[in-house]
DNA sequence: GATGAATGAGCCTTCATTCAT
DNA sequence: TATGAATGAAGGCTCATTCAT
């Protein structure tokens, strides 16, 4: 049947992408060997271009699909608060926790980011959704009255490069506090500068 | 004279960390070719590896250099400060300015950074002593009452998170504004944040 | 029954050689992808290996197949023509329309030929009997005084030299007057020169 | 001084070239390996690339080196002879005796010739000239009725035809005459076809 | 010191051939 | 018998580093 294939197809994709995803984290895009990731893989180095045209399209494999799960993730978890404080809450918490399960992705985003010439505005941008979402709570809570009024996109920026950061802490093992801790210090942070005074 | 030559090694170990950080800005470590430092510096490959023991040493030059001049720009003029609210600009201000007149340092330390496992915490924790800082004063100034206590490290992180991730957004062309204005938007949210209520 | 088995893969590989032919007279030995004759075949490429076995295998049956048929039938022309004049004419036009009617393995005789190491004997001497045959008629003709005395075997060397020019330079698009114009021209040419004076 | 660099590396390249045109001689283009190349000049793979920017590029100048001394070397000769009778003699016996002293370009242009993708008319058109050449010398001699009319071009390719069918034969082991032999019967044959009756 | 030619290890990619289904 | 996924040897090319001048 025509889908076993498929599905056989799509596994092995996902094996290389996986292993891709281990072995540019630790080395980069350039010193990440294709043969490496073929090993970890568990297959023959040639298999690995029955799949991928080149070690670039295994790059963007990796970066596509953790980008978008990510941004899904981030996304729904914000839909589901109901105020501002939550959603600002689930932005951070939503990232910090995928950063914790995902630190390979994590580590790829933080480190060579830029360098590849992937950096088309793609995956320059694969946070703007979120942010902009965040910035549109900020600027209905403003019209509200429930906070002060602010630069909403500016603002909303800024809680995403404090994420960002923590993260980054976080994944150099700067930090043993669980997730939702520094969630919280940073939301408490945020919702301090934001409350009506 | 032993002086004169070491001026002159001195002066030629500078221009080719000059070329180097040109060419690192662009093509990132990896892509940055020994040849082209060398042509940009106006000497010959060979030359290159009489005052560097390798590519990846003439790396770690630039961002000493750079870091340590970056470091120190910004402790004098958080130092020059007489406030609390004053340090947080001069901190945050010191960068952006420096990010200014330094793009292409900070575009290696935004792009590449971390993977080249040259990322020792030695250049990962060059903001330590800064941040530090800031966080020595936040805690004078809960002592002194002059804001509400916060646990002072984690909120100097945070601020420093700002700061990179609006020098990013600068370098990208995301910012028109100039710098002192977003300075300022960045320290009024963080003053408000910490003013005692 | 056992027949019916060998013709059917007796057609198969009548078809894996059609599609070899196109493949090699475009792309050359080297440039000949398997995948490829077997895409044009119509079949899996694993099934060119139940039939062949190597690339090297396929392309020797190309040539084994178009050299014996090419010989056959300027065999036959020749010896279907009385006299030496209309032999040289069966031996030119044999090989000019076969050559019209078979590009593919004209083509690939005339390009890559040599080097493949194929290049026994056996391939480099396809035209030796239909040469020979030439030979011997020249050689019964100046006999009987029909035309003067001369070396045979090298004057029908020569013949089939002017003959594999002609169509080469066909082939490149070099002539647009019909074969058997170019044929008459160096019969003419070929009879002049042997007319007892 | 920059003539001698300049000495020096034509000097590599000529080297380069020399080794290339054996290895391709034997193995072909697409079986002629660069590191064999660099191997038979004595000199690393790596150095190859100092001279040319690809395989292809070694091909190609070899081709171009031998066809420009072989065509000029034709040339020559035929204008040094006076008549057409001469002049057709100094344009196969040139050819002759040029393949004997260049057996292994020779071998390259019968063998793969076509195949590479190369094949420009720059390529298959080196001996365009001399042959128009011996053409307007035919064309010429029938003005002046020292031989019949004829159409010279069509007879100028079919003298190279026999010329590229004899060298063909000789660097096949077919021909242990010396090349003066060869040559007048190729010249008496054409002569005989030309005469005036 | 300065040069830049030479080196060769290393990596991406291709493709003939094999083999499990 | 047919398939096509898997293999891995092979080869073109790059570039950090060395070295003779």
């Amino acid at each position: 049947m025509k889908t076993k294939q498929k599905m056989v197809s799509e596994f092995r994709r996902a094996e290389i992408v996986d292993a891709a995803r281990s072995v540019f984290a630790r080395k980069g895009f350039a010193g990440g060997i294709v043969d490496e990731i073929a090993n970890e893989a568990g297959i023959a180095k040639g298999t690995v271009y029955l799949y991928f045209r080149s070690k670039k399209e295994i790059y963007r494999a990796v970066l596509d699909r953790d980008m978008e799960f990510s941004k899904k993730g981030t996304l729904e978890r914000m839909d589901a608060a109901g105020n501002l404080k939550d959603k600002i809450r689930a932005f951070t918490l939503a990232r910090l926790e995928n950063a914790e399960a995902k630190k390979e992705f994590f580590r790829i985003m933080d480190a060579e980011f830029g360098s590849v010439s992937f950096t088309r505005s793609q995956y320059r941008d694969w946070l703007r959704e979120p942010v902009l979402r965040l910035a549109s709570a900020i600027e209905d809570a403003a019209r509200r009255g429930e906070i002060r009024p602010v630069p909403s996109e500016k603002i909303a920026w800024l809680v995403a490069d404090m994420t960002r950061g923590t993260i980054r802490r976080r994944l150099l093992g700067r930090s043993d506090t669980p997730p939702g801790e520094d969630a919280e210090l940073l939301v408490g942070f945020t919702w301090a500068a934001l409350a009506a005074e």
